[in-house]
DNA sequence: TTATATTGTTACCCATGAGTAACTTAAACT
DNA sequence: AGTTTAAGTTACTCATGGGTAACAATATAA
């Protein structure tokens, strides 16, 4: 008889096998509210998709709406964790505006990241929906001081940084509605679209 | 005693009344709308807004989506209607462009544009899903025929119009997701902003 | 092996809100 | 005037779905 080895500690301890249900479960919920929306998703078809019965989803959430919330954190850490790599370089403003642009249409497909864009500010408790706009302008004063580093340094022509920021920012947010990875364009010619109307416009100057 | 003067017609016919009635509930839906989102809006909130009781409105409308149906359409007679004097002109594509933005920038704070911006697509009917979104879809390629013509005439550079298009869509769509007439920003200002942004971009060349 | 905390289940409660039936009041056209 | 149509009301039905109580199974630790 094969003498049974001890499995020391399993891979994964029990927080972390916790972390990756709650993970799988905003992940599901995130894809679910994107294709259905928050209110034609119910948390049964949520837990349809996880494989479990509704009753369990409450072990990893607190209620419906914070699915959101812990949906929103993850996409918060993401868009943030691209500025700050971003902003720590040492280029000027125009370079870090079309850095942050090339690295926000890779994460912008994640449905995560669609869901938070999508759902933003979408909450029935005050106090999340303060803190939903809070962040999103946060992230949105963000752009805007690279917008003024720019415009400081010379690499960006004067202008009304808050007003362009919100409408570049709506542009590439806008992406995350309709642009599908598998469809006809491609990511690269996205981004060039993208950069060359930020950088030129589209009036012809020749 | 004074002779009692015989009434002629009323001022405003049954049929006239009917429509007035009806686009006041529209408007007094699209407000709630985009005030608390469709799903959070009770037909019962609408009622009361418009001081009467819920079965009223079904004289005036199928059911709930059949408001946002109807907003729909209002809002698609208002953006057609642009587009067909902004591309009824002589002008080269460039400028009719301009023209649409600034036409656009102007519509695009009315409740019921807002409540189809922010609400297209969003049907349960399978059926009212498909046109909702053909509807914007043909809005889209009108626009995409504008910088197709100007790309034709010169006075817009090369680009990938399909890309252009939406991006810019987006973009001041989102507009109406922010912009406040009371607020700071003049409505000026913002014109001003936004066709600076599409005829040059942001990149300084001087 | 046994005790304990962790996941999970079945079966329910209950608030909400869309939609309807049946009835009342007001207006308009002979 | 009286009849008809329009417009509005009160009082319901009923499906949906978020949330919970109470119980069952599984895994970890002693």
């Amino acid at each position: 008889m094969v003498k049974k080895i001890k499995l020391s500690k399993p891979a994964l301890n029990r927080a972390e096998k916790r972390q990756h249900k709650l993970d799988s479960i905003l992940r599901h919920a995130a894809a679910a509210f994107m294709d259905k929306g928050y209110y034609k998703t119910s948390l049964d078809d949520i837990a349809r998709l996880h494989k479990v019965t509704k009753p369990t989803l409450y072990y990893y959430i607190k209620n419906k709406e914070d699915i959101l919330i812990k949906c929103e954190d993850v996409a918060s850490l993401r868009i943030n964790g691209l500025l700050d790599s971003v902003t720590a370089t040492t280029e000027n403003g125009f370079q870090q505006l079309q850095a942050f642009i090339e690295g926000y249409v890779k994460i912008v497909t994640d449905d995560i990241i669609r869901c938070h864009i999508r759902h933003r500010g979408q909450r029935e408790d005050p106090i999340a929906r303060e803190a939903s706009l809070n962040m999103h302008r946060d992230i949105e004063y963000r752009v805007r001081e690279i917008l003024a580093k720019g415009v400081d340094d010379g690499s960006i022509r004067a202008c009304n940084t808050t007003i362009i920021a919100i409408l570049l920012f709506d542009a590439v947010n806008g992406i995350s509605a309709w642009y599908r990875e598998e469809g006809e364009i491609s990511h690269d010619e996205l981004v060039e679209q993208v950069l060359m109307l930020v950088a030129e416009g589209v009036k012809n100057n020749t």
